[in-house]
Formats: C-alpha cells, structure tokens, sequence
DNA sequence: ACTTCTTTGAGACTCAATCTCAATAGGGAA
DNA sequence: TTCCCTATTGAGATTGAGTCTCAAAGAAGT
C-alpha cells in the first residue's frame, strides 16, 4: 500500500534499511488520529503482539521526523507528540486545558501574516508552532 | 523599590513568606532582557556571591509564573526560559535556529483572530503560543 | 549460504526538573 | 528581644522523557 513505499522511500534516501519495526512504528502513527506520544505508541505496538523496543520507536520516530513524515507536537506537558503529516494540510492547534481536547485550526490570513511580519525582522521562517491554550464547553468536559 | 512591593505582594498573598533567596530570584529575572534558563539564573545569582539553592530557584520561579510576575518559554530545546512579565506589553517570539537570536513580535490582527477563531470552537483562550522559528539575516550569525 | 554492515533490544545513562528531610530562619506573640 | 511555631532552604536523591551502548540478530548484495 500508499505508505509501505512513501517509508522505503525516505529509508532509502537517508540509506537506511526497510525493517519490520519501523515500518510497524510508522503504521501505528497512521492509524491514530489520536495525538500519541512516544509512550503510547510503544504500548501500542505492545498490545498488538508486536515486539518492539523503546529505544526502537524513538529512533524511527526521529527519522520520521526529519523527513516530514510525522510532525512532533510540544504541547507543554513534558512530553512529544506525533501526528501524521502526509497528505495533510497544515493546521495549528488548540488544547483543552482541563479535558486535553484538542482541536485543529488553520488561518490563511494568519499565516500570511506571520511569514510577513518575520520577513520585516529579517528572518525566514522554516516552522513554527501556534497554539491556543484554554478552556471548552464539552459537557464531557471537566470543567463543567 | 517597586520590585520589593510587587513581590511582597504575592507572596502575601500565596501565604508565603519573603525571604532574602526569592527576592534575589525576582531581582535576576527583572535584571536581564535575555531570555535565561534556571542553570543560568542560578550560576548568576552564585557569581555574585548569593547563596541560593538549584531547588529555589525552580522552586521560586513556580510562584513567580503562577503569578504572572514571569513568563516561562518553552523554545523545544529541553530547557524552560523565563521573562519578566511585569509591565511588559504582551509579545510572542521569532527565534533564529541558527544563532538563537530571540526577536519579539506582537500582531494586533493575529491576536484578534485567534480569540475569534478559539471562540468558534467553542474555546475561551487562557494563553497561547505562537513562535516562528527560522533563520536570520545577521551578519554575526553562523547561517552566515 | 556467505559476508558485511546496519539495526535491534535491554538496560545504562543524561539532563532538566522535582522531591525529601534535617537544619535554618521568618515573623507574630509576649 | 526572645520564644515558638511553622515555612523555607540546601544537598543530594529521585523522576521521567529521551538518548546511548554494545552484543546479538537481521537485511541485502554476491
């Protein structure tokens, strides 16, 4: 399938071989649209009777995430996140501060904006992180 | 002087008392317009001779950000940075990934927006983080 | 199947940050 | 000022996400 060779090939480029463990890590990332971190996804693969090491699921992740395979998420809480980025538009973020929701948002005007306003400083942006931090009004919600 | 009271203040406030060790804290971080780290506000504080612990200075900074006296940054390099928060108008952060130049920015519109856009989603904004991160034009820094 | 070189896994290690607890020091009462 | 009570401090232990090490296992070309 689609993801099979979009892996090889950035396995490829960066001379590395095509194995079943990061081919599984990759899966996994895919499979959520949930927002997982490294833990997670380890356990995850765990459950499924695949072995795989921690150290394992770090590597790959990291390879994944240098070629913009998988987007690292920083939300503040100590640990990473990943999502998927293949196939999907660019989107920042907003979190729930009580029940961790978190919902995606894209701005064009935004974005314009920003690459503007960095320009007039002198810079060039290459990535950037936007998130809105607050409260929801789900009735799951704890916050009432 | 003006950052004795507000300190006193909070403190108060926190049932907690005023010690020599926070107030020393709070003068290092109003001191500097860099963006410093703990280790760094520690090894000042020692280079001059001010006997303050690691675990109080972490342990001071919490107030101090719970109160809003300071900002902490998280700029994903695995260290906290703090600011001064107190009568300093609200700014986000170009950062060079290069020279670690750090250029403050505020945007009106994009402010504005992002309320509007978290509202839609059924959000009210308790904070937000937005930086840029890319390469600068300097002539000091290393991207040449 | 053979050889070579990469990858893997278990656990050691790193590093920022937090926690522990005995010793120290605010600060209100007298 | 001194006493007393309780919060704070400091040194070092601990935590936890993430990285590193190195012997064993595995990919891939010959």
């Amino acid at each position: 399938m689609h993801n099979i060779d979009t892996l090889k090939q950035i396995l490829h480029k960066e001379n590395l071989r095509y194995t079943q463990q990061r081919q599984e890590v990759w899966d996994e990332i895919c499979a959520s649209d949930k927002h997982q971190d490294a833990e997670n996804i380890y356990n995850s693969l765990r459950k499924r009777q695949i072995n795989v090491s921690r150290a394992t699921v770090y590597r790959t992740i990291q390879v994944l995430v240098k070629n913009t395979l998988v987007r690292r998420l920083n939300l503040d809480d100590g640990r990473s996140r990943f999502e998927n980025e293949i196939g999907i538009e660019h989107h920042d973020h907003i979190v729930c501060l009580n029940c961790r929701k978190i919902i995606e948002f894209m701005d064009e005007t935004i974005e314009k904006r920003q690459t503007r306003i960095a320009k007039e400083q002198g810079f060039e942006i290459v990535r950037h992180v936007h998130q809105l931090f607050g409260r929801c009004l789900d009735e799951k919600c704890p916050n009432k």
